[in-house]
RNA sequence: GCUGAAGUAGCUCAAUGGUAGAGCAACGCAUUCGUAAUGCGUAGGUUGUGGGUUCAAGUCCCGUCUUCAGCACCA
């Protein structure tokens, strides 16, 4: 077996020198902290981590420069990379001699007749499959960036490592390219966007929940109010379920056996512990019971957008893309087995239209599978899965199996878009059901007049908003298209004289077109409304002075797209509001 | 929840263990201006919170809450 050394013509040079990047930090480690255990230290998209069992040691800023500063030094001493392979059980001897345990755990897993491969630098040798750079001195451009928590296996009942994380590139630009990409990123945080916008806030005093402000209510129910418009076109009824159930209906669905401690719970007045839902379906459940329906009902699609309640953990809450209530622009389709196929299209259909009007083209579906925890016969999980699959066979929608990762009712399809700078989200789902309808018994009367079971469809587009909302804010960096702006047209009076046509033009668009038009009539003079206007990223800003007056007219202008002129102010009028209708990404004011 | 880091005015940030400060925002007065900040002034704080050490704590120690990075979780 040939020792697996790139040389920096090799395609996958990168890939070594990361990966030697994670042997010097562990060597580097290990001439400060002699006592360190050594785990795992894989390559990644970005850069390399080292999980290690540092013992009493925490690191911190000050261990991380440390660290990195002896790195520099491994590098200057530019230590040759040699290959060597050991027989099983005198490669354990060897670990167990360094005091690396974990090692010994790691061998024992490679599968037997594959090589015990070692790479060796200076004084440090490690289990490691390569590949490697060949001498330390090739690694120049990197950089440690942060420490975090992991676990050994990723499994929270094992000992808790710390990983370090860097990254390294084969040229000093592109280290830099790569930091001013993370500097970039967290320009377009939504979590500073929503306080720099005035969108959203959070309390102490409520953890995960957030406070949507004016503007950032607007933006939310204009999100809301597009899917219901296309509720009515897709046949969808929307119904309001309670807020608040006995622990028995979540009991029956066989929620509460995996998700009890997810759960607000409290006392009712009659000391029987009530749940706020963390979902819509059993709700939806007994819903579909208290009647008796017929195939000709079906499909029958119950939509609801109630607030959901989920108790997450303190450590999983992300700023309004993981809270603790939320709502979904969630479904639930009842129908017969044949029914499927056609409801199945007519979601990819819905997906596609909404992720078209916000700019995500492309998506990836994944179809996840049975969970060691579930609920439902296993033949029934056959026939969902299959179901899926075959489906997406047939449309030709490429996907990836996702093993174990299905809810614990049924298999789904995950939608994972990418955003404006290539980040990866899981948005839309649709899950294939057929135990919940056998745990309420749910039945519907056939063409034979006989009693029949439904299936059952869970489906969610934006998924929850407050988690579509944040990921689009990140997407758009708060530059929201004219329909979801919170301002649409921002009116700069030049002088006093001219406060009271903005007002007059302000109010005749708001109240007749129903479009939201600000008229600064404000103290301040003109450069400064002007600012404010472009750093609340409002789509259009148009000065009015004594020329706009004399002719009616607006001088338009877009932070985005820059100066459109003088129009008349009918022309603003119908480009405004065709605009709005048709939830244009694009301005209108740029064709003619 | 776990590991680590952080929390100072509405926002962004200063302040060797020794009188808590600036810019923006707000408010008041003046200014009436043609496309990214008009000038002057005023007010704004139990330094997240509860304890402790000290002659003296924003600063040091402990608890707690929240936030951040990541892990684990995600019906």
């Amino acid at each position: 077996m040939p020792a697996k050394i790139k040389t920096s013509s090799d395609a996958d040079y990168r890939f070594a020198l990361r990966h030697s990047g994670a042997h010097i930090m562990a060597q580097a480690v290990l001439r400060h902290y002699p006592q360190a255990k050594l785990t795992v230290g894989p390559v990644t998209d970005e850069g390399f981590f080292y999980d290690i069992d540092m013992g009493e040691v925490t690191i911190g800023p000050d261990e991380l420069k440390k660290i990195e500063d002896e790195m520099r030094k491994i590098s200057k001493e530019n230590l040759p990379v040699e290959y060597l392979e050991m027989p099983r059980e005198e490669a354990k001897l060897y670990v167990k001699k360094l005091g690396q345990t974990y090692k010994v755990e790691l061998i024992n897993q490679i599968p037997e007749g594959e090589p015990i491969s070692f790479y060796r630098q200076g004084e440090f040798t490690d289990l490691c499959e390569g590949p490697h750079i060949a001498r330390t001195g090739e690694l120049k451009f990197f950089k440690l960036l942060n420490v975090s928590g992991a676990y050994w296996k990723g499994d929270q009942n094992n000992a808790q490592l710390q990983r370090i994380y860097g990254t390294a590139f084969e040229k000093k630009e592109q280290l830099q390219e790569y930091l001013k990409m993370i500097e970039e990123a967290k320009k377009r945080d939504h979590r500073e966007l929503g306080k720099k916008l005035d969108l959203f806030s959070f309390h102490p005093w409520s953890p995960g929940i957030p406070f949507m402000h004016p503007k950032g209510t607007i933006v939310y129910n204009e999100m809301q109010d597009y899917i219901r418009e296309l509720y009515r076109e897709y046949d969808y009824r929307e119904v309001i379920t309670p807020m608040i159930y006995d622990e028995a209906l979540f009991q029956q669905s066989g929620h509460l056996q995996g998700f009890s401690e997810f759960m607000f719970k409290m006392p009712d007045a009659d000391e029987h512990i009530s749940c706020l839902k963390p979902m819509n379906c059993p709700g939806h459940c007994l819903y579909y019971r208290g009647q008796l329906f017929s195939y000709r009902d079906l499909p029958l699609r119950i939509a609801e957008f109630s607030k959901l309640h989920r108790n997450e953990k303190s450590g999983a809450l992300h700023g309004i893309t993981r809270v603790r209530a939320m709502s979904q622009d969630d479904a639930h389709i009842f129908c017969t087995e044949d029914q499927i196929e056609a409801e199945t299209a007519s979601f990819f259909d819905f997906v596609e239209r909404v992720y078209r009007t916000f700019g995500f083209e492309k998506y990836d579906v994944k179809l996840a599978l049975r969970p060691e925890k579930r609920v439902g016969r296993e033949e029934l999980w056959d026939l969902a899965e299959s179901t899926l699959q075959k489906m997406l066979e047939q449309r030709k929608v490429p996907f990836e199996l996702a093993p174990g990762e299905g809810a614990f009712y049924g298999p789904k399809y995950e939608f994972h878009i990418k955003d404006a700078i290539g980040r990866s989200w899981q948005l839309a789902t649709l899950q294939l059901d057929f135990a919940l309808p056998e745990r309420f018994e749910l039945e519907y009367v056939g063409a034979d007049s006989h009693r029949h079971r439904p299936v059952m469809i869970h489906r969610a587009i934006f998924g929850s908003l407050e988690r579509f909302y944040g990921v689009y804010l990140e997407h758009c960096e708060g530059y929201f298209p004219t329909w979801l702006a919170p301002i649409q047209l921002y009116l700069v009076p030049v002088r006093e004289d001219h406060f009271k046509f903005v007002e007059e033009v302000a109010e005749s668009l708001n109240r007749e077109l129903g479009l939201r038009v600000y008229a600064d009539t404000e103290e301040g003079n003109m450069g400064g409304k002007v600012r404010k206007a472009n750093v609340a990223r409002v789509p259009y800003v148009a000065v009015v002075g004594d020329k706009e007056i004399e002719t009616k007219s607006l001088a338009i202008k877009s932070p985005k797209n820059g100066d459109f002129g003088v129009k008349t102010l009918a022309e603003v009028r119908e480009k405004l509001l065709k605009e709005v209708q048709i939830r244009s990404l694009e301005s209108l004011f740029l064709s003619n």
